[in-house]
DNA sequence: CTCAATATTGTCAGATCGACAATTACTGAC
DNA sequence: GTCAGTAATTGTCGATCTGACAATATTGAG
């Protein structure tokens, strides 16, 4: 007999950082250190009810506004200092830079942190949870190669530029914006245009918003071949 | 509360077939219906350990002569009709073919099914394995392009058209013989000759042992891009 | 109007791709 | 031995893709 939980690594793109949403834990076992989100799995849910019943608790978040996917399991047995066995089921968040209606709401501080702060970062992280930032990190890095899921940093609509900035950040890397511009617009059922146009700064930018695709063909790849 | 288990997809090349190792139950629920290996995960060992545990339970074989990694939790509430509530974590493994020191040893006869038969053929599945399959077997084929994986299914030395077999098995898709053996020489560290050649038919063909490198750079598409 | 800023399109040489032809190196039949 | 058969490996070629970077387009600010 054991404890299903799950855990949330939820990621944003914000003044110019890829980002996570940290908490600081307000009991014990680890009262004060930095941890994911996340909760027990309950009786009548499944693991991606409870992944999003636990994401609106904690954000005030609706799973239907982001990208939320199952990352893996996680359950080394002294993972969790409590006598009770703990395995954790970690569920991967992408969404836009929104404000957090309930930022706190659960008696727990919730706020975004640099992915680089915390990886790179002295803070000292709860339970394994540093270990599943890091695999997190990876899975979504990698996403953005082959599919379509980097339009969900975005917001509802967004200009070609908006998402080349998505994948500069999160991949930490120049992207030559011509080239990204054509790649893009190139993949079937990437991109829809609004019709509409961005206006601030230079020439206006065409809007799209997310179109069906859910894979990328050809691949967008970061690695130099 | 509830109970952990890990199931395990292992899957083969025999026969010019992709393979997956299936189970008849012995017993209640699902009694005599096909099923994946699995068990509970025990008190003291991790996901990982479970897992090469009943790999070896199931097979006789150990976790270090195969690829084996967690695939993802599933954990319905009424996947498994028994009163407590069951979690699992599946597994994938990928093998050459072998033969099996201890099949049937559990009292289960374990037997190699062609991934075809299973998915597409009348045959009840327990659980809700079946989904579990046409996960693990899209999650193998994906991994191929990206991964060095492939070579798992291959014996300890093995030639470019076994390799090459393997991939179209798996993909079932013809590859040109010629494309594909310079693309996979030219990935470094991929594939290492061990100075010998094979004997059998036309030309004897250079021998070849698995690598370093675990990631393919670049990567071999199955799509028509 | 001129300039700075940004979007988008154009260009071009090098890499890569798939298709398929040519060459190489064996085995087995005769 | 010679020859046909089989399969590995290398060669070729046009189409496509890539990254680097130049050129053009369209706005707002001054």
């Amino acid at each position: 007999m054991m404890s299903v939980a799950v855990d949330l690594a939820v990621f944003t793109v914000r003044d110019d950082a890829f980002a996570i949403l940290m908490i600081e834990r307000g009991q014990e076992p680890f009262r004060g250190r930095l941890a994911l989100p996340g909760g027990f799995v309950e009786a009548d849910e499944n693991l991606d009810q409870a992944a999003a019943r636990e994401l609106h608790e904690e954000t005030g978040l609706d799973a239907a506004d982001l990208h939320l996917e199952q990352l893996r399991a996680y359950g080394d047995p002294d993972r969790d200092p409590r006598p009770t066995r703990v395995v954790s089921i970690c569920y991967l968040a992408l969404m836009p830079d929104l404000p957090l209606p309930t930022a706190g709401g659960d008696a727990r501080a919730a706020r975004w942190m640099a992915v680089d702060d915390v990886l790179g970062g002295p803070a000292e992280i709860a339970f394994d949870h540093r270990r599943i930032i890091g695999d997190a990190v990876e899975r979504a890095r990698g996403m953005l190669e082959h599919s379509t899921v980097g339009t969900a940093f975005c917001a509802d609509q967004f200009a070609i530029s908006d998402l080349r900035r998505v994948y500069e950040i999160v991949w930490g890397r120049r992207l030559d914006p011509g080239n990204f511009s054509r790649k893009v617009t190139g993949v079937d059922g990437f991109l829809v245009p609004t019709g509409e146009f961005s206006r601030d700064g230079g020439r206006p930018a065409a809007l799209y918003r997310r179109g069906p695709a859910t894979t990328l063909h050809p691949p967008l790849l970061r690695s130099t071949r």
